[in-house]
DNA sequence: TTGGAAAGTCAACAAGACTGACATAAAATG
DNA sequence: CATTTTATGTCAGTCTTGTTGACTTTCCAA
């Protein structure tokens, strides 16, 4: 079934048989399969710190944007002020996160690694990047350039700019 | 930066800018963003009925597989049985779920939607399906075939001969 | 018939999301 | 300068959904 299920390629006006109801129940269920596995990695690590996915949420972005504000973070990870002041407490405590007064306005705050925070970051990313990184090779880079394109399709317009807002641009 | 990434297109041996490190990075951020904006729709519907997403895919799973039993339940949603027992518990009460004793075998319990069910399944569905084929149509029938292969890769295999398991040959 | 394995249920607990209320400090505004 | 808004942090309490542990019922095999 993987074989030919899209017998038009063209521009459009095909007969679109790649959006029966069956085509997207399998798309919604490969969602669901999909991101069980590509979490799957980094729980695994984070037992062993007694850390949860928020804090490798957490870890991650202030990796990518090191010196980003609360704000910032709570604008990304979409998720309440007290959830996600709970996580950076722990990461600020535990020494992972250094947190930095800023110096034009001093109410915020800049967030940025600290070497042992920038340690796990790096083994959580290590395991989420080799699991990509085959799965990738695996399906060979027009489906990895088709497998963007949906998701960015999918996920929030707003999501979708702050993705390519870095290295291309921003 | 969209527009020609992938330099070789063939079988094998390109030079691989698919797979660096930012690369791989933008796939795991879309990863993240994408499985928001995927289950944004049903929860918004869920709120009104006090369920979560933990009924959303007990529903799911068993209008794809009416008659299913616990067991099959917990190995394709990957809970402990006490988690997914809860949920049941509640369905069944509310009269959504109706689970009759296996008549070979009477320990086992064997699910179906009741006509209610069904219709919050719809409802969920319609949802989901909805924004499934719109991002599907937007990013053409290459794209889609390309984001299935991926996540295919991503997910466990054992949920990869599941996925691929009805419709055609099971 | 006895004992183990399997299917399912109940109870208690933990993580991580949420809301609401409140505190502090600094910036912006009139 | 007084007031309001913004950014952040904190406390308390709730909800969903995951966990383990203990238990019942049923099946099957020795």
């Amino acid at each position: 079934m993987q074989d030919r299920p899209f017998p038009g390629k063209g521009g459009g006006g095909e007969n679109l048989l790649f959006l029966t109801d069956d085509q997207l129940r399998k798309g919604i269920e490969a969602m669901f399969f999909a991101y069980r596995g590509f979490t799957a990695d980094p729980d695994r690590i984070l037992e062993n710190y007694a850390y949860g996915r928020a804090h490798h949420r957490a870890i991650h972005f202030i990796n990518r944007s090191p010196g980003t504000t609360v704000n910032n973070l709570l604008d990304i990870l979409g998720v309440t002020k007290q959830s996600l002041n709970r996580v950076l407490r722990t990461l600020i405590n535990d020494g992972l996160v250094e947190s930095r007064v800023g110096t034009r306005d001093k109410r915020e705050r800049h967030l940025y690694l600290t070497e042992k925070g920038r340690a796990l970051e790096h083994e959580l990313s290590d395991a989420q990047r080799a699991r990509m990184r085959a799965a990738f090779r695996a399906a060979g880079p027009e489906a990895v350039q088709g497998f963007r394109k949906v998701l960015e399709e999918i996920m929030d317009p707003r999501m979708r700019e702050f993705l390519n807002s870095m290295t291309d641009g921003g």
